[in-house]
DNA sequence: GTTCTAGAAC
DNA sequence: GTTCTAGAAC
């Protein structure tokens, strides 16, 4: 017995499931969308995050598919030099904001990716301590350290599991002084004093 | 990566 | 009672 009648049009079967794409793809869809575009080059495309965790947050990205940072080698090290050209050239069309530029050791996204990201970390959009962590513990390996990695080991390692656990749990430290913030409602009101 | 929300923390 | 965090999402 069904618990109600059926509305018009309505069917007993589920919705067709969607042959939507996987949510790690968004940053690939992403560079599709001149909207999202803020810089481009034969080789490298800026786009702007879709929630960004500072006041400036961008991402610089390979037109080549190449998944992550476990993927680079030592033929690859033209390319990621020319992140670091990009991220001079938003730097010098930026100069009244401190800018960092590094990668992800355990990125959620695919496709090779580099953050540019404003000191401020002001946004709404920054919610979660592994949010907060992500860009302020070694979880962020700056451009300059992957960079040197890259040239001297010709590779880039991964970090344990363990390493991994800890550094998305270490307690709550402001990325600007010494303050030890109790939650992050507590750490955004303090982020709000530095600007 | 985000959204949602149960239940822990306060 | 409200705020906050952390785990599931088929």
């Amino acid at each position: 017995m069904s618990k109600r009648s059926l509305k018009d049009g309505e069917t007993l079967q589920r919705p067709v499931k969607e042959s939507k794409k996987h949510w790690s793809l968004g940053l690939v869809e992403s560079m599709k969308d001149p909207d999202a575009v803020y810089k481009e080059t034969e080789r490298i495309v800026v786009i702007r995050d879709k929630y960004p965790k500072a006041r400036v947050h961008y991402l610089v990205l390979p037109t080549k598919e190449i998944s992550s940072i476990y993927k680079l080698d030592k033929t690859h090290l033209d390319l990621i030099t020319e992140f670091g050209t990009m991220f001079q050239t938003i730097k010098n069309e930026l100069t009244d904001v401190d800018l960092r530029a590094g990668f992800h050791a355990v990125p959620s996204m695919q496709r090779l990716h580099m953050h540019i990201i404003s000191k401020d970390m002001d946004s709404k959009c920054l919610k979660t301590k592994i949010h907060w962590n992500s860009f302020t513990t070694s979880f962020f390996i700056p451009y300059e350290d992957l960079l040197r990695k890259l040239k001297e080991n010709g590779c880039i390692e991964r970090i344990s599991s363990d390493m991994h656990k800890g550094l998305i749990s270490t307690p709550l430290k402001c990325n600007q002084c010494s303050f030890e913030p109790k939650n992050i409602p507590q750490l955004k009101q303090h982020l709000l004093t530095h600007l």
